[in-house]
DNA sequence: ACGAGGTCCTGCGAGC
DNA sequence: TGCTCGCAGGACCTCG
């Protein structure tokens, strides 16, 4: 799915399109993507709803409404959310799972071809639990290196793989992660707990430079990820790592090479660089 | 508690 | 041209 990045930057673009509007006409195409209620209960409940605000938790987006009820809004793979102005048209309309006409001529769609996307409407108490599971923020300003490391601790997992565990962090996926691990020369399969102080504080930097420098360049779009307003992202062309396996490392030109061993997730890591530790 | 692997889906590119 | 296979920004589950 897009990652917190391409979330980031959905959310900046949908926010002042949506805040103010309201759900005139919920509509749910592909009720396999709600989770928690049932179609007529979520449609019902956004009907004539106020939209409050539009913000980012990990990387879902949540709709904040008048009635104190938040959609959430998860994008997975292949999911993206887009205003466009009324009538809807093909290409806008293909793979939809969840549209609304806004009330000024336009229409949220959500669309979303392989479906793994989810939707759900959660009330206070049940944000609060939800939000609850999810790790810390790494961009937020409190966010420091002794925080990162106590997500890291108690597992022997491989680093990659608990970095990209929500529970532990919000936002990291598979391509950030490879990225942040690259920069902060870390070994991905290296166990989590077996990390010294010094290399969590590297990638403690690393993780946040990685994720603002993506943000800056509006997210990474290798396939199917679009901004709210329909745009390829920029930082396909900054990646180091991700989708180079073959290619030589830009700092020490060592063929780097790919490997699916670390939680069956394509990664791609540079020997010289990141075998030190 | 951990790792491995399957599941949900569809589309695409590679290889034959 | 047309097939089959493996893989894809994620997260959940079960099994051993």
């Amino acid at each position: 799915m897009p990652e917190l990045p391409e979330v980031e930057t959905i959310v900046r673009d949908l926010a002042p399109a949506l805040e103010g509007r309201s759900f005139r006409n919920p509509t749910v195409l592909r009720p396999d993507i709600i989770r928690g209620s049932t179609r007529s209960t979520l449609e019902r409940r956004l009907r004539n709803r106020r939209i409050l605000s539009v913000q980012r938790r990990a990387k879902h987006i949540v709709v904040m409404l008048d009635s104190g009820d938040r959609v959430v809004v998860q994008l997975r793979m292949t999911g993206g959310l887009f205003v466009h102005p009324l009538p809807l048209r093909r290409p806008a309309l293909d793979y939809a799972v969840f549209r609304s006409a806004l009330g000024n001529g336009t229409a949220l769609v959500f669309r979303d071809v392989r479906r793994l996307g989810t939707l759900r409407v959660l009330n206070e108490t049940q944000w609060h639990s939800y939000t609850a599971s999810i790790g810390p923020e790494p961009l937020e300003a409190s966010f420091a290196a002794g925080d990162l490391g106590r997500a890291l601790a108690g597992t022997r997992q491989a680093i990659k793989k608990v970095i990209m565990d929500q529970r532990r962090l919000a936002g990291v996926g598979n391509i950030y992660a490879n990225e942040a691990l690259f920069r902060a020369g870390v070994d991905p399969s290296r166990s989590a707990a077996a990390l010294p102080p010094e290399a969590v504080a590297d990638l403690h930097r690393a993780i946040r430079a990685v994720l603002s420098d993506a943000i800056g360049a509006r997210g990474t779009t290798v396939r199917d990820y679009r901004s709210g307003t329909g745009a390829e992202g920029g930082f396909q062309h900054a990646l180091a790592v991700y989708g180079r396996g073959g290619q030589p490392c830009l700092r020490c030109r060592t063929r780097l090479v790919t490997t699916h061993r670390i939680d069956g997730r394509s990664t791609t890591f540079c020997w010289r660089c990141q075998g030190g530790r």
